[in-house]
DNA sequence: CTAGGGTTAG
């Protein structure tokens, strides 16, 4: 496709080119270079490149114009920058004393072009500036309000939102592709470059735009110094407007199209096996970086400027980033301080530096500052590496923006750097992380057949852990098979395994797996025994637990305070208590002291039998013995007084909390609520209803909400409920599952209408769980309603749960597999069969159904053979 | 010198 060839040259040949054209554009080349580069590197002839480029120029005169005027002061810069090295050599050679800051105000008006004085002023104010905010985030009254609001939430990820910017997509395909030469491609790009440039604004910090403008300023070869003050925070403050129209207005649009190059990047045709959509946020990530790309010259310049004196600092600095230590940086302050200083060392710090100072960075969970200060540093021209490149992607993976890390990808090829193992498997982590499988799927496969990198141990680790979280176990097993059959011992991916069965109830293929490891000299550890007691005690093999617990002591692995809780607890929930307690003093026997978590499920348990009083001892014990009750053991308290109707002694601990410095989180006041339905105290309700929000602005989530409606409709009260439920939706109250509320508790599709009958039978209940794995109560809440409901309404009918549409559905849809399958549902006659559909991206319905069992949740991998040449 | 994965509790 790329080649020109024997054949005719078509359409696409041309637009082909116009876009590696365009794309050469960004990085400033000149014809010639261009030429060059796509002769080697996409094997296109010099002639036909410069027939388009002829033709293109004859297009768009005006760009070109400019463009070649902006080349010229590049090589100005460049060569500026050679001479001022050389000076700053020599200057080191004759006095090796520091400098006195006086000495630099010379220089400048030595050696540098009018204009291009005016630039470094802007550029070095810029830098100063955009570092004063982010230096003190705290400092609203000072900042501008755009800024600060992205400051304000820690640094919040708004400024990398992904511009879907389809406007300037289409605009270009237009242009170029039904009309690739006509004479109105040139404002069409330029209408395209618009729209980008407003979503610029929008997403960048002020820092890129306020560079961009000073930027502009230097190549206006019409707006001299005294002309018109340039103030560089113009367009920061104002958002969109200003910054198009302090030059719009009064400038060509070929200045405006100038400014705005960076459009159109596209890399799939010198890189293929990108998809559209990749390719689509690649290029975007890349414009920002053409457009930092010339400021890029002016960096090192600058610092030269403003800190040729400053070898001191530098003296203690190199010393403290040798050492590795970057643990006296504990804040982003720091971070930021020490970044500042490192910017202004001459000579600049080298991409080591840099990476520790990130990696520092990233420890501290800035994730964002992390990304901020790497564009910052490339904007400044400071080098880059892969460590740096791969630390960036990491970053955008932990803030759940993968497709941001795919767009990192463009800051390897442009600077030939070859992306790794670690790119891929931190890529194919945060799709895995997104719960993307689909497109992990196709990485993989990727990485694989086309031998991107040679998947290492941790990819294998990155894919057997997401899969397994996925629920796809098995495929996960056959995974581990794989690697351990070509790779070093895979050690503990066989607990994580191990652990992934268990939560699928498939205990015999864990303990199968436990064997064999044994069998293969692999010693299994405490988490290990601790994943296998926990499902054999889920699915009531108590024998089978106590017998492990035995061996495992026996064999000399410790249990430790996960075992004895998970022991604990689950004898709780069965109502053993006693028992329970028996390992509770087992457990000090054993040097492990009870924590929270334990005296927890102990009351939890109590609270099961109704034996409240018993349940308070253990609160009082835990109080005694130095533990802090935290609000989970409140609210199981609280919980187990309502159970034994209560409500006095149940608000009573409620207000408690409060005196204890407690702020009741949403959970505690949806039990509350639950409560005080339960007990019919309605009025009391709507009170707590209402002093939780105004109180303390807790929002009520989708729990809460089931409980609301759920207490109303069990009240008697449908009508209200209704009402409550219209009144929502008609405030338009979204929740996090971006569904309706009549969704929450009723459907459309539901065939039982909650103002009909509620005692007819129905075949199915739609129960609608928002998907995020992180609201598991959510979804044990639901299913304990469904359960009440069904024994309520003598449902013998099967039953259909269906999560809604969501990311993270296939994550809760697995939790909510075992919840129900530890719910004991099973031991009650009317249900019959228990049907899951999830819907995620993808269609389940070839599900059997008749075996609603573990490996079907997600076959995304089935396609690929684990054992690859 | 600096980068990627992975286990247990209410």
């Amino acid at each position: 496709m790329a080649s020109v060839e024997v054949r005719r040259v078509s359409r696409e040949d041309i637009q082909l080119v116009q876009n590696l054209i365009e794309r050469c554009l960004q990085l400033y080349m000149n014809q010639k270079e261009v030429v060059n580069v796509l002769l080697q590197q996409a094997k296109i002839e010099p002639g036909f490149t410069e027939l388009v480029w002829q033709k293109l120029e004859e297009e768009n005169q005006e760009f070109f114009r400019a463009y070649h005027l902006r080349l010229i002061v590049k090589d100005q810069i460049v060569r500026f920058n050679e001479l001022l090295e050389r000076q700053n050599q020599l200057m080191h050679h004759i006095c090796s004393s520091e400098f006195s800051n006086g000495s630099q105000i010379p220089m400048r008006q030595l050696t540098v072009p009018h204009s291009l004085d005016h630039t470094l002023a802007i550029e070095q104010s810029t830098v100063a500036h955009s570092l004063e905010h982010i230096d003190s985030p705290l400092k609203r009254e000072t900042v501008d309000p755009d800024l600060n609001s992205n400051l304000h939430d820690g640094y919040s990820l708004q400024q990398y939102t992904p511009a879907m910017d389809l406007t300037t997509h289409t605009g270009r395909i237009e242009a170029s592709s039904n009309i690739p030469f006509c004479q109105n491609s040139n404002i069409r790009i330029i209408q395209g470059m618009n729209g980008q440039m407003l979503k610029q604004e929008a997403v960048y910090t002020g820092n890129n735009a306020v560079a961009y403008n000073a930027n502009v300023n230097a190549f206006d070869a019409r707006r001299t110094i005294g002309d018109v003050p340039v103030s560089p925070y113009n367009g920061v403050g104002h958002h969109s407007q200003p910054l198009n129209r302090s030059y719009a207005d009064t400038e060509t649009p070929a200045f405006g199209s100038l400014s705005q190059i960076p459009r159109n990047f596209s890399l799939s045709d010198l890189t293929s096996g990108y998809s559209n959509e990749e390719l689509e946020r690649y290029s975007r990530e890349e414009s920002i970086e053409a457009q930092m790309a010339f400021i890029t010259g002016l960096g090192p310049l600058i610092d030269k400027f403003h800190q040729i004196g400053a070898t001191r600092n530098r003296l203690n600095l190199y010393a403290r980033l040798k050492s590795g230590l970057l643990n006296d940086i504990q804040t982003s302050v720091d971070a930021i301080n020490l970044y500042k200083q490192m910017v202004r060392m001459t000579p600049p710090p080298n991409d080591v530096a840099f990476s520790q100072l990130l990696v520092r960075v990233v420890k501290l969970k800035h994730y964002s500052l992390a990304i901020s200060l790497y564009r910052n540093m490339t904007a400044l021209g400071f080098p880059v590496s892969d460590y740096i490149l791969n630390t960036v992607i990491h970053c955008y993976c932990l803030v759940n923006k993968v497709d941001f890390g795919f767009s990192v990808l463009g800051g390897f090829f442009k600077r030939g750097i070859v992306p790794g193992v670690c790119t891929f498997g931190t890529l194919l982590k945060g799709l895995f992380k997104e719960t993307r499988i689909l497109q992990a799927q196709e990485l993989f496969k990727k990485i694989i057949y086309e031998k991107l990198c040679d998947p290492g141990v941790v990819m294998y680790g990155t894919v057997i852990d997401g899969l397994c979280k996925v629920g796809n176990t098995t495929k996960a097993l056959e995974f581990l098979r794989d690697m351990e059959r070509t790779r070093v011992e895979p050690d503990i991916m066989y607990s994580v395994i191990i652990d992934s069965l268990c939560k699928d109830n498939m205990v015999d293929e864990a303990v199968l797996l436990l064997l064999e490891m044994i069998k293969k000299g692999i010693a299994p550890d405490v988490v290990t025994c601790t994943c296998l007691i926990k499902g054999l005690s889920n699915i009531g093999k108590w024998a089978e637990a106590k017998n492990l617990f035995k061996g495992m002591v026996d064999l000399g692995i410790a249990p430790n305070t996960y075992t004895f809780n998970i022991l604990i607890d689950a004898l709780c929930k069965e109502g053993k208590v006693k028992e329970a307690e028996h390992f509770l003093l087992m457990m000090t026997q054993h040097g492990q002291n009870p924590d929270v978590v334990t005296y927890s499920s102990l009351i939890e348990g109590c609270c099961l039998q109704g034996r409240i009083n018993k349940a308070r001892k253990f609160f009082d014990t835990m109080v005694e013995s130095g533990i802090v009750p935290d609000m989970l053991s409140y609210s199981m308290l609280i919980n187990g007084h309502f159970k034994r109707s209560q409500v006095d002694q149940a608000m009573q601990l409620f207000r408690e909390l409060f005196r204890k410095g407690f702020t009741p989180n949403v959970s505690v006041y949806t039990t509350v609520l639950q409560g005080l339905f339960r007990a019919g105290k309605f009025v009391t309700a709507r009170d707590v209803f209402i002093e939780m929000q105004s109180l303390f602005s807790i929002p009520p989530d989708f729990h809460t909400y089931c409980v609301l409606l759920y207490g109303l409709v069990e009240s008697g009260s449908v009508d209200e409920a209704l009402k409550f439920l219209h009144k929502l939706e008609a405030d338009e109250v979204k929740l996090h599952t971006g569904k309706n509320h009549s969704e929450l508790y009723l459907n459309e599709a539901c065939p039982c209408k909650i103002s009909s009958h509620l005692t007819q039978v129905q075949p199915y209940w739609w129960i609608h769980c928002g998907g995020h794995s992180s609201q598991l109560g959510e979804i044990k809440y639901s299913l304990q309603m469904l359960s009440s409901l069904v024994q309520r309404l003598s449902l013998e009918k099967e039953l259909e749960v269906s999560i809604a549409a969501n990311t993270e559905a296939a994550v809760a849809g697995k939790k909510m597999i075992c919840l129900v399958l530890k719910c004991s549902f099973d031991t009650v006659e009317w249900l019959k069969i228990i049907l899951f559909r999830f819907v995620i991206n993808v269609d389940f319905s070839t599900i059997d159904l008749s075996m609603p069992k573990y490996g079907f949740l997600y076959n995304g991998f089935s396609e690929i053979q684990p054992s690859l040449p």
